[in-house]
RNA sequence: GCCGAUGUGGUGAAAUGGUAAACACAGCGGACUUAAAAUCCGCUGGGAGGCAACUCCCUUGCCGGUUCGAGUCCGGCCAUCGGCACCA
């Protein structure tokens, strides 16, 4: 897939695959069985000198003993009071936990070892509980200082950096290594007795090796009118769906959707509807947006089809083409490199896998377009009062003026900040433009500018003409849109400058700034055309072909060559194209200043490279 | 902390390892105008010297390296922004 490899990266992250193991600790007290364990370190069993379980795992009631509960209840409810936030980044190194009174019994040596409560545990992840290896876990380390928890070192590095002044391993040592104080594993690889302590574990019924994922669900429900109803219906306390025949199920109107200021959806007001049958009431729940947006693309490639979401034909046609990305090229912000652009992936997989469509992924090429910034340089926002309202811009500059500013601003992918005299510089621009062809008289009325004629276009306009044919084009496909806007505007400050406008070179300009400015570039064709039927574009520009660029036309007899002393610049002079290293070697060593400047020693080396410089080493 | 991106004029920016600052904005000067706006033309990185045309030196976050030549390549640092940390 042709995508930013930072995307890529977040997606990994957040899916977060992870290998390892569940291990069983059986619990002291066997009447509550055993507590399952995530490790991605089995290979520290032995260095267990403690267990850890969220505040929220359902073993906290059982495991807790008479004398700790008031302890335990308090540190609970202070967990559940913090936010996400404070559980993670804010309370970051400080850890806060509470023993239960109970003991578990490693797996791998039948030590006794303490079960803790503490909230860097978390539910959600894993089986809520882990089995903590301070020597070799940089948080298991801090609880177990804050706790006055033994730490045993259980894994040795192979290499010096591991290792303090006196040879000692500093602690929480969390890299490779071989395996001490580990009974038979002892001086095996980390790496092997991950394995192997997995697998005899495994043997014993005590666990068996797994992968985690960190992806976590994403919510598939809204409280609000807007948006694709469930085609679900609730009878009995069960919910089943409707039949096919009812699909596509459509919202129902509504002339108040506001919300209703009680728990229940907005939905609950079409009364009618809600009651499906005598005993049966509608899902009042709405889809969210995102159930759209990642399929959204499949649709509009056979937009009108009512049988089938897509048509097999269409889909070949759009999405079809070799690639395994169905989407040539997709344009969006960074703010949707993990959600919607890996749940689109998702729902697009799934489509694949049953067949229904021709391409394992939907987009090929990514680009993420840069943030546009207030004119204060801060992300806009309401409570800023820094929001630019494009509605507002195209109302005073046009819609071409809008589009173009946001092209010229810098690099697509670039953060940039707004700017209105930005807007104005690029509807100049445009103004400069419609002036090459028509032009105003004492009452304010346009015409046809008489400066516009059917006449070949000289040497200089020709060759200007083409550069901006061939550096626009370039510059498309790489999407550099603002260097091709630049080149436009050195073309047009070329034509301003000339006494006849050549109508046949306007309008191939015309071509090129078509795509860019739209609405301009076909009115001044269609005024063109009511003057000179033949050379402007009979119907649209968009019709028209992009312009083909004549390579003759970019070379010119001269080009200028500096000269440099030393790698400074000291001299140039034109040199005809023609010329050849030596001669245009002699000529560099010829010039005065260069003379000056090698201060009669010696020319140790000359590079001279045609038609750009000569640089004279002495 | 970890991962990633970015550092160039007063501002947005440009530059296949080969004239740093194209193109625009802002500013300054001029033309046109009774005047203003609009438009057109010119100047505009910093410093020094010269009446002047001009000349020299410095300049792409900082330090070092490779190279005839570095904004560009390599190594090290610093700063800013984004993600890890559930709006779609």
């Amino acid at each position: 897939m042709d995508w930013p490899d930072s995307t890529k990266r977040m997606q990994e992250a957040w899916i977060g695959r992870s290998e390892g193991a569940e291990l069983l600790f059986a619990l002291e007290n066997s009447a509550l069985g055993d507590l399952k364990v995530f490790t991605t370190r089995p290979d520290t069993v032995f260095g267990v000198t403690f267990m850890v379980i969220a505040p929220e795992h359902p073993l906290v009631d059982a495991l807790t003993t008479p004398a700790q509960r008031e302890a335990v209840a308090a540190y609970r409810k202070q967990a559940a009071a913090k936010s996400d936030l404070e559980r993670t980044d804010l309370a970051k190194g400080e850890k806060t936990g509470v023993w239960t009174g109970s003991f578990a019994i490693n797996p791998a040596n039948g030590q006794k070892i303490p079960v803790w409560i503490a909230d860097y545990v978390i539910m959600g992840y894993g089986t809520g509980a882990i089995m903590a290896v301070p020597a070799h876990d940089e948080r298991d380390y801090a609880f177990a200082q804050k706790f006055n928890i033994p730490v045993i070192q259980v894994i040795e590095p192979d290499h010096a950096e591991g290792r303090n002044g006196h040879g000692t391993t500093k602690l929480p040592y969390t890299g490779d290594g071989r395996l001490v104080h580990s009974n038979g594993y002892s001086g095996l690889p980390w790496e092997e007795a991950k394995k192997k302590i997995t697998a005899d574990l495994a043997a014993r019924g005590r666990g068996q090796a797994t992968i985690n994922y960190k992806l976590r669900d994403w919510l598939f429900s809204r409280q609000r009118y807007w948006g694709e109803p469930f085609p679900i219906v609730w009878e009995n306390g069960q919910h089943r769906s409707i039949p096919e025949s009812e699909l596509p199920l459509l919202p129902p109107t509504l002339e108040d959707f506001k919300p209703t200021g009680t728990p229940e959806p907005p939905l609950s007001k079409a009364t009618d509807w809600v009651q499906y049958s005598a005993t049966a009431k509608r899902e009042l729940n709405t889809m969210p947006q995102w159930a759209g947006s990642c399929w959204y693309y499949l649709r509009y490639c056979d937009a009108r089809n009512s049988e089938r979401f897509v048509g097999e034909a269409a889909e070949k046609y759009w999405m079809g083409g070799g690639k395994p990305g169905g989407v040539d090229l997709y344009v969006g912000g960074t703010e949707h490199a993990v959600l919607h652009l890996l749940y689109a992936r998702f729902w697009h997989k799934v489509l694949f896998d049953l067949g229904y469509v021709s391409t394992p992924e939907p987009f090929q090429r990514l680009v993420n377009q840069g943030l546009i910034l207030g004119e204060d340089g801060q992300k806009m926002s309401k409570s800023r009062g820094n929001v630019v309202n494009p509605d507002d811009v195209v109302r005073e500059y046009g819609a071409d003026a809008l589009r173009l500013y946001e092209m010229f601003m810098g690099p697509l992918e670039q953060v940039k900040p707004w700017s209105m005299k930005g807007v104005e510089g690029v509807y100049r621009f445009l103004a400069r433009v419609w002036r090459l062809v028509m032009e105003v008289d004492d009452e304010g009325v346009w015409s046809l500018s008489k400066a516009l004629q059917d006449v070949p276009a000289n040497k200089q306009l020709t060759k200007a003409l083409h550069e901006t044919i061939k550096k626009c084009g370039e510059d498309i496909e790489k999407l550099s849109f603002n260097t091709a806007i630049s080149q436009m505007m050195v073309c047009t400050n070329a034509f301003t400058g000339a006494e006849v406008k050549p109508a046949g070179a306007i309008v191939t300009f015309l071509k090129v700034l078509s795509p860019f400015a739209p609405h301009l570039a076909e009115e001044l064709n269609a005024q063109i055309r009511a003057k000179f039927p033949n050379l402007a574009a009979k119907r649209f520009l968009s019709d028209e072909t992009w312009p083909a660029y004549d390579p003759a036309a970019l070379i010119e007899d001269e080009v200028e060559v500096v000269f440099q002393v030393n790698g400074k610049l000291r001299d140039k002079a034109r040199v005809p194209v023609a010329a050849t290293k030596e001669e245009i070697e002699k000529i560099a060593l010829a010039s005065a200043r260069v003379q000056e400047f090698m201060e009669g020693k010696p020319a140790k080396k000359v590079i001279v490279v045609p038609g750009k410089l000569v640089n004279v080493v002495v």
